[in-house]
DNA sequence: TACTATTTAATTTTT
DNA sequence: TTAAATAGTA
């Protein structure tokens, strides 16, 4: 056997990984180490090397995206098609048992997907038809509350409610809902993982069969696994499974959704015989980049430890721009891009990343000016939509009447005549009946609604049945077809005002297209219309699906994980945004945002700048600001300022650098933000200053005396 | 029921 | 600032 295609390219650590005897493996594997490279070659050396049939491994991932990267890569390597190698996202996979063993999963065969936003309304509902103040009570918590039993595994029934009423509530609306979801056949994502961890621990054979057929366990960014995936990951492997799981602790960025970086010391334990082999040569960024990356990562405690190096070249400095307010850091990004487009490169290859996505804005302000084309990641996707997600609910009510979150979605859409009354007596109906919103409609007479309602009601049932009897035999995108006319969605949207309805037109036709278009799973035991719904709820599609055009790249640093470009802005960079406020105060919260500054330094190639402004508009208001803590976290030896302003405002340089140690009377304590009392004038904020030295003067706004340019050795100012 | 005024709050996001 | 949710009005 001739093992060349698959060694040659990789370096001695990943050959090392890569080769290993059959063991659990556990693989740290620095940004740009080639963590997916490594993974890719170790299933083709597996099934090209040990023999192992595709069909016995299995492979993991967190995005659909990842997922289909890694097929395509597995088959370009081997060759050859892998059809029936397990590769998806742990959603998927799990979507897929219970599919397969609704049965034993105690599912309906035809039980539905919810997504987030399902979710929450769902909750909204239940709310109002609970006896209990909905002022008090904020659906998005409890989904939260919800959502964070399910991923450590916790039903109901195991919780405690510790002495506390309003944990005791949480758990009574965590019950109901389960009631709700259960009657109605939905499942919510959460519940996905939960329930195919039970599937498997509560049926041994089901169990044993799972695990004799995947011998080999393949996990991408292992740092990101929450306790429900880690312990389903941890009962398929039992102690025969060898397990390959790669990740790294120091891009954990995940934790507010449930990733527990833990797992890593945890499979260490759980797997005593594993294997340990770090990645820590870079192929993708310069020294100077990886440098100030690791620099920055070197402030956390909790890490495994890891340095990443490369062969590569210094390359250039990492320009820091001090601006002035957010649209001077605009103009400035601006002015780097135009020189880099004129230069010939690749609009597509610069990429401004910021920490919240409400900047976005006067970024994107500066580049129509400017007339640059950018794409702008994020952001709703085309199966979120909202008339996308109302023509699925009516879908759904003809694969399944129980559905309660389809039926009050669009009992109502277009409106009918049955208003908020009416749906408030259906489903206190519903809910002292124990019975779904559907059955309630067709039982309540004529005796508890006024003969309008109840006739709308019953023209609303009569809709649904007949759409369903029309559309039985046809193929599905003529199902979608007919039931975008047929509710009454179309004729909706086209009588909008403007450009809005006429969108939504599109995107309706477009759905119809997407039926066209979908492919089944030949193994699929579901009916089409089950298998198209749930691949909507499962992959959200993209956010924009226009044609490629060269544009640069706006997203968070979030979405930037995973991402490489040789030229990168990381903008905002203030203390304050980034890290952002509601991070500070816990340690935590700080090292899990240093994290994602140690991502969004890693993914530059080339040229790294970082921007911040002293003056920020934020949310209306006008705000002072410091730079980011983590700027001085970066040897200055890697630094070079642009356009260093005048030096009583910049607090840059190594020695003024390290912030708090301004003495009265140094000059170099002053700083924008800065409260200040003048004997005259009171109480005050620094805006502005210039010059330097005897001449260096302040504008300071006083709260009673209004803004004022002081020369600051005559001022005496105090600082405050 | 639909439109308009007012209030409120404001990370990060995939499935 | 602004988007979304709620309250109030025609």
């Amino acid at each position: 056997m001739d093992v060349t295609p698959i060694l040659e390219s990789l370096n001695d650590a990943q050959r090392q990984a890569v080769t290993a005897a059959a063991e659990p493996m556990l693989v740290i594997a620095g940004a740009g180490s080639g963590k997916t490279r490594v993974l890719v070659h170790r299933a083709a050396w597996l099934i090209d090397v040990e023999g192992i049939s595709p069909h016995s491994l299995l492979a993991v991932t967190f995005t659909n995206k990842a997922a289909a990267e890694m097929r395509g890569r597995i088959e370009a390597l081997l060759g050859t098609p892998v059809g029936h190698l397990w590769i998806g996202t742990f959603h998927g996979l799990a979507h897929r048992l219970l599919r397969r063993h609704w049965r034993e999963a105690e599912l309906p065969q035809n039980f539905q997907i919810i997504d987030s936003d399902d979710q929450v309304r769902l909750i909204k509902r239940l709310l109002r038809g609970m006896d209990v103040d909905d002022s008090l009570w904020v659906p998005r918590e409890i989904q939260y509350f919800i959502n964070a039993q399910k991923d450590e595994g916790l039903r109901p029934k195991h919780l405690d409610d510790e002495g506390d009423a309003n944990r005791r509530q949480m758990i009574a609306f965590y019950e109901a809902y389960e009631e709700v979801c259960q009657r109605g056949g939905l499942v919510d994502f959460a519940e996905l993982l939960l329930r195919a961890h039970e599937l498997w621990r509560d049926n041994a054979e089901l169990l044993a069969h799972y695990r004799r057929r995947f011998a080999h366990l393949l996990v991408d960014e292992f740092q990101d696994t929450n306790a429900i995936q880690y312990a389903w990951l941890r009962l398929l492997a039992g102690d025969k499974g060898v397990p390959f799981v790669v990740g790294d602790d120091d891009q954990s960025i995940y934790r507010w959704r449930g990733a527990r970086v833990e797992h890593i010391h945890r499979f260490q334990k759980d797997f005593p015989s594993a294997s340990l082999v770090k990645l820590e040569q870079n192929y993708r960024s310069t020294a100077a980049i990886l440098n100030a990356a690791n620099a920055v990562i070197a402030n956390n405690s909790s890490r495994l430890g890891k340095n990443l190096w490369t062969e590569g070249a210094e390359g250039e400095p990492i320009r820091v721009y001090s601006a002035y307010n957010e649209r001077d850091e605009a103009d400035f990004i601006v002015g780097r891009l135009r020189d880099w487009i004129a230069q010939g490169n690749l609009r597509a290859d610069a990429a401004i990343l910021y920490r919240s996505n409400a900047q976005s804005r006067v970024l994107e302000e500066g580049l129509i000016n400017a007339r640059i084309p950018y794409r702008v990641y994020g952001g709703l996707r085309f199966f979120e939509r909202a008339e996308i997600k109302d023509a699925l609910a009516y879908l759904r009510l003809i694969s399944n009447r129980d559905d309660d979150s389809s039926f009050e979605r669009v009992v109502n859409r277009p409106t009918r005549g049955i208003g908020a009354r009416t749906v408030e007596i259906m489903r206190s109906y519903a809910r002292a009946n124990s019975c779904s919103m559907w059955r309630a409609a067709g039982a309540i007479g004529s005796d508890e609604l006024n003969s309008r309602a109840a006739n709308a009601v019953l023209a609303f049932l009569n809709l649904i049945e007949k759409m369903a009897r029309d559309v039985a035999e046809l193929e599905l995108q003529e199902k979608v077809d007919h039931v975008i006319y047929a509710s009454g969605l179309v004729d909706l949207f086209k009588k909008e005002k403007g450009e809005k309805g006429e969108t939504r037109v599109e995107n309706l036709l477009e759905l119809v297209s997407a039926a066209k278009g979908f492919e089944r799973d030949p193994a699929e035991e579901m009916s089409e219309l089950d298998e198209f719904l749930s691949h909507a709820a499962l992959e959200a599609g993209e956010g924009q699906a226009d044609a490629w055009e060269d544009c640069v790249q706006l997203m968070t640093m979030h979405s930037a994980k995973g991402l490489e470009f040789p030229l990168v802005f990381l903008s905002g960079m203030e203390d304050g945004l980034f890290p952002h406020q509601r991070s500070v105060a816990d340690p935590n919260g700080l090292e899990e945002e240093r994290r994602l500054c140690y991502v969004g330094i890693t993914r530059a190639k080339q040229s790294l700048y970082i921007t911040h402004a002293d003056q920020r508009r934020l949310h209306g208001m006008d705000n002072f600001s410091q730079p980011s803590r983590f700027i001085s976290e970066i040897p200055d030896e890697f630094v070079e300022e642009v356009r260093p302003r005048v030096q009583v405002s910049r607090p840059m340089h190594s020695t003024s650098r390290r912030s708090a140690k301004s003495a009265p009377g140094n000059e170099l304590g002053i700083r924008l933000g800065q409260r200040v009392r003048h004997a005259k004038f009171g109480e005050g904020v620094i805006l502005n200053c210039e010059g330097q030295g005897a001449h260096a003067r302040v504008e300071v706004n006083f709260e009673t005396a209004g803004t004022k340019w002081l020369v600051l050795s005559y001022a005496n100012l105090d600082l405050m």
